[in-house]
DNA sequence: ATTCATGTTGTGAT
DNA sequence: TATCACAACATGAA
């Protein structure tokens, strides 16, 4: 489910719910769910990977982490983590991470650093990224204070379509290319975006989860890179990390 | 049946 | 005190 553009896409799907009041809060989580009834969902947003239902006075927040999912006026045969019953609909949340946000939204997260966001400000993830040369790329791309809702997936694409190895130091890349990552993290994100509402995301990953460079043809490398170690998937010919030899 | 993965937070060690 | 590596959590696809 939960890199950014799955969460617009649930964000989208529970709009339905704005102006709503929810008549039932019920659920196997440990936040007092009794609170919401009958609130009104002020609004419903959300921040790179995190689903917002604002009320009056505090905010749902909800993290998918890994394995998170959600069903609209249809349940599956497990616990829901939270069920948010409305006049005109139900809201089932499984597997996910709640927590009441107190204070203003507005306060809380900075939408600037949402790749799919219409506030989304590219001169301010360069500037984060200047200030942190020496962090590896693949680590920077995951970095939510500067890349609100890019994941693994996003993270191996957008270094693939920029030609760049995965574990190459910011401040090694030239300003052109590092250009590209920024202008990439969000513009990939929208592809994911698009490909992902047509059921046909993965016919269009390149690397990721692959075995061939579909440029080059010789196999990809997979290695858990950074200090995060996830997995990286890029072509060790294709991708060259400026600062090495070669 | 077993392994693994689109992620983050908390803990205890250093 | 701060940083850091690792554990913990949770689910379904392959």
């Amino acid at each position: 489910m939960p890199e950014g553009p799955s969460l617009v896409i649930m964000r989208d799907a529970a709009r339905k719910f704005r102006g709503k009041t929810i008549r039932a809060a019920t659920g196997n989580s440990s936040l007092d769910l009794p609170r919401m009834q009958g609130r009104r969902v002020v609004s419903v947003r959300n921040w790179g990977k995190h689903f917002l239902l604002e009320f009056r006075g505090f905010s749902l927040r909800v993290h998918m982490l890994l394995f998170g999912s959600y069903l609209i006026d249809a349940e599956k045969d497990a616990p829901p983590r939270a069920s948010l019953r409305f006049d005109n609909g139900v809201l089932n949340i499984y597997a996910s991470s709640l927590k009441y946000i107190e204070q203003p939204l507005d306060e809380v997260y900075d939408w600037r650093t949402d790749v799919l966001s219409p506030e989304w400000d590219a001169r301010r993830a360069r500037a984060k990224l200047r200030a942190q040369p020496d962090v590896l790329v693949c680590d920077a791309l995951l970095d939510q204070d500067i890349f609100a809702g890019v994941g693994n997936i996003i993270k191996n694409e957008v270094l693939f379509r920029v030609r760049l190895h995965p574990a190459t130091p910011v401040g090694r890349i030239p300003s052109r290319q590092l250009g590209q990552v920024v202008a990439q993290a969000r513009e990939y994100s929208f592809d994911f975006l698009e490909w992902k509402k047509a059921g046909v995301l993965k016919r269009h990953w390149l690397v990721h989860g692959k075995k061939t460079c579909p440029a080059c043809g010789k196999p990809l490398a997979l290695k858990e890179l950074g200090t995060r170690k996830r997995r990286a998937f890029f072509c060790p010919r294709c991708q060259r990390n400026p600062g090495s030899a070669g």
